[in-house]
RNA sequence: GGCGCCGUACCCAAGUGGUAAGGGAGAGGUCUGCAAAACCUUCAUGCACCGGUUCGAAUCCGGUCGGCGCCUCCA
């Protein structure tokens, strides 16, 4: 089956074909880590992941580059604005690298909660200015740049494709919208590739450069770490939709004007998660991360199910309503293989039984057409529902799905210790069920709400009654 | 001002010109002392509205209304 994926450079629909045979170089754009990221970044590298994940699930072996951005970027991409590291440097009292490291780790525990497989490789930008200096100096020798007031800029001018990605012709670019142009730029659209001329007296982060102390624009480290890591030419880039026209216009045209060839071939971006009016944004609006919906009663897998159930390059609406709706799907979900999973074995991937097999091949399919995760979803609930697939096969099926999914359903656990309850619930049950032989239902129906309060359900089966936690 | 996207049941949401996936909620039923759980059934002659193209349109074209994004850091 030929995977299809819709690129963003053309704007079409088209079969994936790697530079590579089966190897597939792919870079996301990572988190810059000064704040925690909102579930808005936090559907970004779901996206990510599912499309990391389909790869590998058609064969490819998947070398996954996401970036960590530890230098601070600026509040905006003139040589003004606060450096958000630095502000919340200032905020907290702590230093950038402190921050940086902390903003780290708490990405990592995010996106670990989520199932969202760690990238083969997580470069830090601080870890890499000789690489970005490397590139900068490359672009020099080919007189793309130039100083100015201090800067080393990008020339547009000397790119002759500067804009494709976006579709937007050079020479009324951004026509009409308010920008402050930087006196210091021949073409308003240049860009900073290094900064000297620095404006924050006490900025932490700095280093040695041919043209100065200072600090890297904020587009050089992608370029220079995409290709340290993947070479001058690799398959897939993927990003946010804001990305578009400024950064990886801005990548494109550094990288390209520094090796002379094509660099990407795929350009995949996510919508946005979009929140009441409009988007979230790590600047301004309201800003819900993992943690809150955690604090909330949620299962990170929530939010996983409830991304996975729109797809990507549509805008979500994230409400509780939706989200308590993803809850209950998921929970259902687990309590399905969970009980598959008491009762029988799964069978060999195989050898599936009924129309297992045409639930996994439309699954395989929906994937294919561009990730189409809820009608991947779509043919789960299918397999599970279908009275004439085996036990077995539902389970060998589900198992094959989720290696896409990421639900964790073969590592569900079954519940079957009963005999973890404490001593005086468990007087309890029996004294219930001694009760209920007799007919006294009053007292019966008493401990079950005692045992509630506790968190407790009981559920009378034809085998006897069992408990859950109420988590 | 320029560019782009989107309007599908109570809610979320797929939909690749050929007759509306899936989930949640709701309703009815089976089972049960009652619950719960489970299972079964049910839930859009219609896809914002108006025209057009076509044998056939949620899907293509034009218009109207409404929502959103980008053009400034942003996933």
């Amino acid at each position: 089956m030929e995977l299809q994926f819709y690129n963003t450079m053309g704007r079409t629909l088209q079969p994936f074909k790697t530079l590579d045979n089966n190897h597939v170089g792919m870079y996301c754009c990572g988190p810059t880590v000064y704040n925690y990221a909102h579930i808005g970044n936090l559907r970004a590298y779901l996206f990510d992941d599912v499309l990391r994940r389909t790869l590998e699930y058609f064969g490819y072996d998947v070398k996954h580059v996401m970036n960590i951005t530890d230098v601070g970027h600026l509040t905006d991409d003139e040589d003004e604005g606060e450096d958000k590291m630095l502000k919340t440097s200032r905020e907290t009292g702590k230093s950038a690298w402190e921050i940086a490291e902390y903003y780290t780790d708490a990405f990592f525990r995010d996106i670990d909660s989520l199932n969202i497989r760690r990238p083969t490789v997580s470069p830090r930008a601080t870890e890499h200015i000789q690489d970005m200096i490397g590139l900068i100096k490359r672009l020099e020798e080919k007189g793309y740049t130039y100083e100015s007031g201090g800067n080393i800029y990008f020339s547009i001018d000397k790119f002759p494709d500067y804009g494709k990605l976006a579709m937007r012709d050079k020479q009324d670019l951004y026509a009409g919208a308010r920008i402050e142009v930087d006196s210091n730029k021949r073409n308003p659209h240049d860009f900073v590739l290094w900064f000297t001329n620095s404006k924050f007296e006490h900025h932490s982060m700095m280093w040695d450069s041919p043209w100065g102390r200072g600090y890297p624009g904020w587009h050089i480290e992608c370029s220079a770490m995409s290709m340290k890591y993947l070479g001058e030419q690799f398959d897939i880039h993927c990003g946010g939709i804001d990305h578009i026209p400024i950064h990886h216009t801005n990548e494109i045209a550094q990288s390209e004007a520094a090796t002379g060839k094509k660099w990407v071939n795929y350009w995949m971006h996510n919508e946005f998660l979009i929140l009441g009016k409009g988007k979230m944004a790590k600047s301004s609006g309201e800003f819900l991360t993992l943690s809150v919906l955690v604090n909330k009663g949620y299962d990170p897998l929530d939010f996983r199910y409830f991304s996975l159930g729109g797809h990507y390059r549509s805008q979500l609406q994230f409400t509780y309503d939706s989200l308590d709706a993803s809850r209950n799907a998921r929970e259902g979900l687990f309590k399905r293989i969970q009980r598959l999973k008491a009762a029988d074995e799964p069978s060999d991937i195989n050898s599936l039984d009924g129309k297992a097999k045409e639930y996994l091949d439309g699954f395989k399919e929906a994937l294919a057409h561009d990730l189409n995760t809820p009608k991947a979803l779509s043919w789960l609930w299918n397999l599970l529902k279908d009275s004439s697939v085996s036990n077995s096969s539902k389970l060998a099926a589900a198992y094959d799905m989720d290696r896409v999914l990421g639900l964790g359903l073969a590592e569900l656990q079954v519940e079957t210790a009963q005999d973890d309850l404490p001593e005086e619930f468990k007087a309890l049950i029996r004294e219930r069920e001694e009760a209920r032989r007799d007919r006294n239902f009053k007292r019966a129906d008493e401990i079950r709400d005692l045992l509630l309060d506790s968190g407790i359900v009981l559920e009378d089966t034809p085998e006897g009654t069992r408990w859950t936690k109420n988590v």
